[in-house]
DNA sequence: ATTTTTTTTAATCATTTGATTAAAAAAAAT
DNA sequence: ATTTTTTTTAATCAAATGATTAAAAAAAAT
């Protein structure tokens, strides 16, 4: 077996003849090699993982500031400090989780973004059946995002230089072959209006019992194929 | 003037000889009406004014759970006693703001929704209108309202009952009539999407350089005038 | 002018909360 | 079998935080 993973066990408390007590932090053992490794050979993840499968759902449902390290530990029933042990801080955690949630939003629109190879059409269809799809599995993922980026827009969008990324994709060269008389950000809003919002404003409608789940999940597959449509005669409109 | 509008002066503490000692909770000595008479007489509301605004602008950027009180305090410039004096706590003085923005967010869309007067397409053009000046003014409204309402849906969605209003607007009738076959919520999720969508998404737009707070404003002034016709082009596809 | 009421403050409390520690239990290595 | 390492726990800490208190200052009423 491999040494342990996360940190050397606690350092203990020392206290100066001061009578000022200091605590020792803990030090990191592992490189991030040895953490890959870990991960490969390890055969039973199962209770990092569970807390990490617990601050998924804590964290996107409550928010970080709102999400207590005590709630993460109860729902995956271990002990609070097995929470510090594994991922050293709330912070880390919710980072990791983030993160994660980061890419599967953002992957969506990037994938089109910078495909060379279909047309417009077939483009759009793509990012809407894909956000569509991702969003029934993952509702809430938008919601949290935004949320979160908005209370800490400086830590999650150092993405600083990518406005020429974006401008020069081929997707937006496409846009603006098409319709040279609009800003291609115009489309773009719509298209993830019409495909995001519903995931955002849904809640709302489901509250008012204008919508279940299940009739939610139907409209949404209908509009797989509805918005498509509607973009392009948008598109092409006047 | 008027007595103590707020609370009495604060029960002193009392200790039981079981050594247990017990805090009485301040009561509220004033009535609503009296209350309402404060506001009329009362000739300077600049320290209750003052923390109400502190705390529009520390929630709506913090949300409810990063917001500490002595945010707030230290934003209105006051002690953070005086917060509890003239609110009795953080949840109450949250309440305030969270219904005002409620209001000015639902309002937009309720007005619209029970206007007889109008034809759909005038009705499409006020709410598009409406919503990127009101927007334009409060930029963050949405996603303060979606995150809070997110982290406790029980609390602000006790709007039970209004799905039938809904269903029954003459708003929703008249999107029924122009297209039977297609559910009304689909038209709703696309005007809201197209025009609230780039208020919870443009933060990002801007983060990634994409889009200056000019060049946004800019953006939404011309949705006001294309919303509407993609709108159209949409009622009329196929 | 004096008393009463209202507003404001500094100090402090009690609870919550993220984190740490020391020790026990379990697993692995020898 | 014994030792070492890893995982888990119960107890506790220290800082943050919402709230309260008692008293001072200011304003209003008498």
């Amino acid at each position: 077996m491999i040494k342990n993973l996360a940190y050397t066990k606690p350092a203990p408390i020392f206290a100066l003849d001061l009578g000022v007590s200091v605590r020792e932090k803990p030090k990191i053992r592992t490189s991030i090699i040895q953490m890959a490794k870990r991960i490969k050979v390890e055969t039973d993840l199962s209770t990092e993982e569970k807390i990490k499968e617990a601050a998924r759902k804590v964290f996107m449902q409550k928010g970080y500031s709102a999400t207590r390290t005590r709630d993460i530990a109860e729902e995956a029933g271990i002990n609070l400090a097995l929470l510090n042990y594994y991922f050293r801080s709330k912070e880390k955690l919710f980072e990791l989780v983030m993160i994660e949630k980061m890419q599967k939003f953002f992957s969506v629109m990037a994938f089109i973004l910078f495909d060379t190879e279909n047309s417009l059409t077939v483009k759009v269809e793509k990012i809407v059946a894909n956000y569509v799809d991702m969003l029934l599995e993952n509702p809430d993922i938008p919601i949290f995002i935004l949320s979160e980026i908005r209370s800490n827009p400086a830590k999650f969008l150092s993405i600083a230089p990518i406005a020429d990324l974006f401008h020069n994709s081929h997707f937006v060269v496409q846009l603006r072959e098409k319709r040279p008389d609009i800003n291609p950000l115009h489309f773009i809003f719509n298209i993830m209006g019409m495909t995001v919002f519903p995931f955002i404003g849904g809640p709302i409608f489901k509250a008012m019992g204008a919508l279940t789940d299940d009739s939610f999940a139907q409209l949404m597959e209908e509009r797989k194929k509805l918005v498509p449509l509607w973009v392009e005669s948008i598109l092409e409109s006047k």
